[in-house]
DNA sequence: TTGTAGGCGTTATCAT
DNA sequence: ATGATAACGCCTACAA
């Protein structure tokens, strides 16, 4: 009853030792029904002492599922946005989810898997290694290449990226609605010189924080002031500069929302060089809730992501239409403003 | 010159379409000699246009051999380490350095891939895959099934933790030399009083760091206080709580070094509650250089882990076994000393 | 309930 | 230089 040891166990291997059909042990190995409980038994006892496992490609190349969800997480320099943890926290997440129901992840890497054919396009890469379906993080919408994948059959769920298409979907969270809330925070705080440091504007996060601390500064009646809106780009040093510009002002605010918790820190930075006193000379929030967040010197006040809870959402919204679902709404996830020790009322 | 739009164009197509036969087509399409130029050009051609990709399961069937690296992260609970952004950073250097030798990454997510057969061991989970070799990431040395895989002819690599077996190597900094470099600054500075606070002991760079932090402080005839060492997790509670006690000794330490940036920054805030100043009552040495540490106030004094670098020799030691090399040899890439406004000279 | 056989898309080994 | 043809390991009708 052995095999040799460095030779895979095939399925054959176990019919011969078993003495029945390959055809059997297939369907024993399955749960199909029809087949004796003893012979199942034996069957499966077998392959438990021989560590049996099918050969995913075998498997693949019959059935044409792969159980496989490809990943495209960018992380070259034109897209800076993966430096940020945020990303691989979602990634936690989705791969948890998505293990839970017995898919693993392929992250795409090769432009040229085994170095053959030229290079690879999103679409062709996952043709190529057959995937189920594919998540996209930190792609631009805009790529034409992107689009040809998202014109295809195959399921694909972005996130943080308003992405349509035949089976696409997108899970984001509800950026204006936390814009909103930041406002009203600092608002009931006493504060109504309240500016805002921007994330990149091409990204559509960028522009819903800068869409709701817009409505609700209008709607709070704090008028608006276009010098009052810095443009960032997410990371520390854009906040950091824009911070001191803003309080270079005649007017300075008394309060910034920052679209992120790297540039909330840059804020923080600026306003001590500035010789302010955080927060009894200026607020600020941030939006994220970064690890660190929590351990600054104030501790921050931010909007906090559900990050592994956004990554769960795709995997559910991808396996809906892996599963032949024909809708993909696309899916909002709150945000939680977690109160801290960098706002207090205004000249408190 | 069309094919059905949602079928996937095949080598058998191709060979039809191009009026050779399917060995000659893939004889074109890989680059083999013994094909004239005329056929292979139109074959070349023909694939282009119709943007032909080979199915990697096919292939991966026929010739054994998948492109593909998998990856092990362990992101439980039990091993908290992962949700240090190290291993991700890591990760990056890996993946674009395999990359560009025409792999993709397997992020192994599930426990019973396609739901069949039971749990999979690390080995089977690998083989069921076919995948050409694996990384392996915040793992546990001890694990039993672990050892299984080791003693396999797969080839593996570990990051940040000592694997031996047939096959396998592993990549780490230079920890004893780190912790060398750590108390050398803080001696230089003039510090005669200078503690530790470790990472987990029970992984390498834990011990090492511990360990070259004791070599040079004998070495200085510092002399050796127990009492000078506190243990910690690398987090930043853990840096918190053993600063507390550090600071609360009868001879307090005028510096610290501590074995991870997070722990630092623990440090820096429970010195701040005690009233001290950084680094006039209190000189603090990190390790890791993480993101925010440049950007902490102060600026972190650290020593910085090359990360992508530690990804990039991961990928060269995998892809030299996968190559067929005989020996395995562990690499240790050396740590810098980044000195930034944490440290200064003692009561200064 | 079980066995047989065809096929999934390639590569590789023969001939020719 | 090219064309058959046999694997690779598995699933799944269809037959028995």
């Amino acid at each position: 009853l052995e095999t040799m040891p460095g030779e895979r166990t095939t399925i054959r291997e176990l019919a011969r030792l078993s003495g029945v059909s390959v055809g059997t042990v297939s369907r024993a190995l399955n749960g199909y029904t029809d087949v004796s409980p003893e012979t199942r038994e034996r069957v499966i006892r077998l392959a438990r002492e021989l560590d049996y496992t099918p050969a995913a490609a075998a498997r693949t190349l019959v059935t044409q599922r792969s159980h496989v969800i490809g990943v495209f997480l960018e992380t070259g320099v034109g897209r800076p946005d993966l430096q940020h943890p945020f990303f691989h926290e979602v990634l936690v997440g989705f791969k948890d989810c998505i293990g839970s129901e017995g898919y693993d992840l392929l992250l795409f890497a090769s432009e040229r898997p085994g170095n053959g054919y030229g290079d690879h396009s999103y679409l062709k890469r996952c043709r190529h290694h057959n995937v189920d379906g594919a998540v996209l993080i930190g792609v631009s919408p805009e790529d034409e290449e992107l689009r040809r994948l998202l014109r295809s059959e195959l399921p694909c769920v972005g996130v943080d990226v308003e992405l349509s298409g035949t089976c696409t979907g997108y899970v984001m969270s509800d950026n204006v609605a936390g814009a909103i809330t930041a406002v009203r925070h600092l608002h009931g705080l006493g504060h109504r010189r309240i500016a805002t440091i921007t994330g990149l504007l091409d990204t559509k996060p960028g522009v819903d924080r800068l869409r709701g601390y817009r409505e609700e500064s209008q709607r709070l009646g704090l008028g608006y002031r276009d010098e009052y809106v810095a443009y960032g780009d997410y990371y520390f040093e854009s906040g950091q500069s824009a911070a001191r510009r803003l309080l270079a002002l005649d007017e300075p605010p008394t309060a910034i929302f920052a679209a992120s918790d790297m540039m909330a820190i840059g804020v923080i930075r600026a306003a001590a060089e500035a010789g302010l006193r955080i927060p009894g000379d200026l607020s600020v929030v941030g939006f994220d809730d970064i690890q660190i967040a929590q351990h600054m010197h104030p501790p921050l006040t931010t909007l906090a992501q559900d990050k592994p809870g956004l990554g769960v959402a795709a995997a559910r919204a991808l396996l809906r239409q892996v599963d032949g679902a024909d809708t993909a709404e696309p899916v909002t996830l709150p945000v939680e403003l977690v109160v801290r020790d960098s706002t207090a009322t205004v000249g408190g």
